[in-house]
RNA sequence: GCACCCUUAGCUCAGCGGAUUAGAGCAUCUGACUACGGAUCAGAAGGUCGCAGGUUCGAAUCCUGCAGGGUGCGCCA
């Protein structure tokens, strides 16, 4: 929390204490006001507490009135039924981002937490493709926002380097495989290989046949087919770093299901002598009591004796809270598999293994048919060709209006501006809702999009070449002279809490529109009011603005994974 | 059948631990081009917040029911 705004929201408590309203009754609900004619920050605490404490609101209200103790911060004035409005004075405003001016942008929380974040998660032998693109962006950036505010963050790519579809790939390495092609387009030729394979398996059984022995070698731990499947899982990291350089992406494990194989049994039997599960029709199932899920078995192993999703899933929650002691685990998955981590939960809660865990869910990417997207030929679209192609795009725009600028300097703009409105452009949405797809829209350099936000802080460094000042020039922030500078100020001030509000709540697209908000308050008062042609402290003054609002936008587009550029 | 999610302006969406006159963007219309970057700014118009009840001094927000759309639900992941 910005510190002013916590020392604004002490003096509240102290004055609802003072009226009689012990601290006890709950937060003193500080916030910004939903309209801004009414003051800068607003409480609604008055009429709150009045219920708990049967006291009328306006006379609470005016208690507070009375007994405000933040008279150096904010004059406060009651409107209405008891609303609480604050304005807040010049030296509070200038004070408040003091720290923020000398470069400290947040507190870290009082209570760090160590938490796994697991996201990605794509399959071996398999293109990264659209489906990927919201786990990956989202995990990524919600990891960078626990990391910022102070939480020790270990981020797990759970991928899939295990199961059945094994055995079809080594047969069609084997029958069908080509070093060539192998090495040209690793990707391509594993699914071209378990594609043929599959295709064979259907109408020819004794290929079915040789599929599932090799798959049993494998899982008995032949050493040919071992380094055969070593090699389909190197091949297809070496692809997924490419995508996750290209998006600035990192991981601190990648702890893949095949790792989990060895504790599966284990989880199986640990589960069954403590009575979490037991055999049903063959199988070893967790039942639940639990409304919703009642009769909704979860199934851990199938008939023939094999693991399943589940009990991997299971495994990982073990080895996760044994060996990272963490207070939560994230989990960044589709909405669909909901269900899956209801059970999930339910069984581990009733195995003990003290941890939160949370599935921070989302939507689906929708075609403009409102379906699944997917390409004409109906198959996924590949995620590396979704990014060329946004790039490529943005090349367009970034040729048509800077041709002034050299090739390099243009493909750098042209990868930071595609890659980035990609990102954005799933990072605005409220996760959970399904969205559509639609490369113009994406693209559209208007309205709350990663260019409109680049440039912003474009602008500022803009700025800062024309001043002629040396970089570390310093400048001092005074108290605002025009209405313009008040209101960005008052927006800058609210950083700390929209950052904290992410890491609460697992919500990007709040920051994606405080960045959009904040970047139309700055142009607002660049129109308005003149930096390098103001005089003296003005000037200092105005440029120090500049200073923490581009500081702002570059810590905020970092948190969402975007990286910034000096000129576009 | 059961469960979860969604329904707010023409379109895409914020807001939903209740509160002062429901907000953005896009599209539409009007202005600002001797511009510290017009990839900008200012303004207008546009909504019985799916429907019906309920709780409350006060509901887009909480509760119940209904409708429409989506998703998932024993041996896939």
């Amino acid at each position: 929390m910005n510190p002013i705004i916590r020392e604004l929201e002490g003096a509240l408590g102290g004055a609802l204490a003072g009226a009689g309203l012990a601290g006890g009754a709950g937060p003193a609900d500080f916030r910004p006001c939903a309209d801004a004619r009414h003051g800068d920050y607003q409480s609604n605490a008055a009429m709150v507490l009045a219920k708990e404490a049967r006291r009328k609101p306006s006379e609470i209200a005016a208690a507070v009135r009375a007994g405000w103790g933040g008279v150096g911060l904010a004059e406060v004035t009651v409107a209405g039924p008891g609303f609480l409005n604050f304005r807040l004075t010049d030296a509070a405003l200038v004070r408040g981002l003091a720290g923020r001016l000398a470069g400290r942008y947040i507190e870290p929380v009082d209570a760090p937490k160590t938490l796994i974040v697991d996201f990605s998660a794509p399959n071996v032998a398999k293109s990264m493709h659209v489906g990927h693109i919201r786990s990956t962006v989202l995990g990524d950036c919600l990891q960078r926002v626990a990391r910022y505010v102070g939480h020790r963050v270990i981020s797990d790519n759970h991928i899939g380097d295990w199961g059945t579809q094994f055995g079809k790939l080594i047969v069609g390495l084997r029958r069908f495989g080509s070093e060539d092609r192998l090495a040209a387009d690793p990707i391509g030729e594993m699914e071209r290989l378990y594609k043929r394979a599959h295709e064979a398996s259907q109408s020819d059984p004794e290929v079915q046949e040789a599929a599932r022995l090799e798959l049993k070698k494998l899982q008995e731990g032949d050493p040919e087919n071992l380094a055969v499947w070593r090699r389909f899982r190197e091949l297809s990291q070496s692809a997924f770093d490419g995508i996750y350089g290209r998006l600035g992406v990192r991981f601190d494990e990648t702890l893949g299901e095949s790792f989990y194989n060895p504790m599966l049994r284990g989880v199986v039997e640990d589960l069954v002598a403590r009575g979490v599960a037991r055999e049903s029709e063959g199988a070893i199932c967790v039942f639940f009591e639990e409304a919703g899920l009642k009769d909704k078995p979860f199934l851990i192993r199938k008939s023939d004796g094999a693991a399943l999703y589940a009990t991997t899933d299971l495994a990982t929650v073990k080895h996760r809270v044994e060996t990272f002691r963490p207070d939560e685990i994230w989990y960044v998955v589709d909405m669909r598999q909901s269900l899956h981590f209801q059970q999930l939960f339910a069984t581990v809660r009733r195995w003990g293994l003290g941890v939160e865990l949370r599935h921070v869910g989302f939507g689906s990417i929708l075609g403009a048919d409102k379906r699944p997207l997917k390409t004409r030929e109906g198959d996924p679209v590949k995620l590396e060709a979704l990014l060329e192609e946004a790039v490529a795009r943005a090349r367009a725009m970034v040729d048509e209006r800077r041709g002034d600028l050299g090739e390099e300097e243009r493909r750098d703009i042209s990868e930071v501006l595609g890659i980035g409105s990609v990102k954005y452009a799933d990072l605005v949405q409220n996760r959970h809702l399904d969205y559509v797809f639609e490369w113009d829209r994406l693209l559209s350099f208007d309205g709350n999009t990663a260019p409109y936000v680049l440039n912003a802080y474009v602008r500022i460094q803009s700025i800062f070449r024309k001043s002629g000042d040396p970089e570390d020039a310093g400048y001092e922030l005074g108290p605002p002279s025009h209405p313009r500078e008040r209101e960005l100020m008052l927006r800058l001030l609210q950083w700390e809490d929209v950052v904290a509000q992410v890491a609460e709540e697992q919500r990007p697209h709040h920051l994606c529109f405080y960045l959009f908000g904040l970047a139309g308050c700055f142009h607002a008062f660049f129109e308005d009011c003149p930096v390098l042609k103001a005089e003296g402290g003005l000037r200092s003054h105005r440029l120090a603005l500049c200073r923490v609002t581009a500081g702002t936008l570059r810590a905020g587009c970092e948190l969402l994974g975007l990286r910034t550029v000096e000129r576009m």
